[in-house]
DNA sequence: ATAAGGGCACCGC
DNA sequence: CGCGGTGCCCTTA
């Protein structure tokens, strides 16, 4: 519903590069409201506009993948298709994957 | 306007 | 390390 949450959490993640990821927390944090990381994934993955923001780099605090609309598996083939490692549910080296807004 | 749900984060056990 | 409960926010019905 192009809400102002809902685009700039959009705009971030289009920020995030390919063979990167953000967490939840992170992007919240980048919009302004550091405690909206649920509204966040919510906004990702319900996006109702078309063009599907990269909601697949966009992972949880801790490095699980956390969800997604079409299916987990799926993120993690999209992720290792951009070249990140996902090893137990969770990204290899996620700390250097991640990739800092702000 | 109220209620419920949801791709989280953090803390305690 | 895993599980459960709590808190915070946003959207839709």
């Amino acid at each position: 519903m192009r809400s102002d949450f809902n685009q700039k959490v959009w705009s971030a993640l289009k920020l995030i590069p390919r063979g990167r990821v953000a967490t939840y927390k992170e992007i919240a944090r980048f919009i302004g409201n550091f405690k909206a990381a649920r509204a966040v994934g919510q906004a990702c993955g319900r996006n109702s506009k078309a063009p599907r923001v990269p909601c697949h780099r966009v992972v949880k605090s801790d490095g699980s993948l956390g969800g997604y609309s079409g299916g987990v598996n799926k993120k993690i083939y999209l992720l290792k298709q951009e070249g990140l490692k996902i090893v137990k549910s969770k990204i290899e080296n996620f700390k250097k994957k991640k990739f800092e807004f702000i």
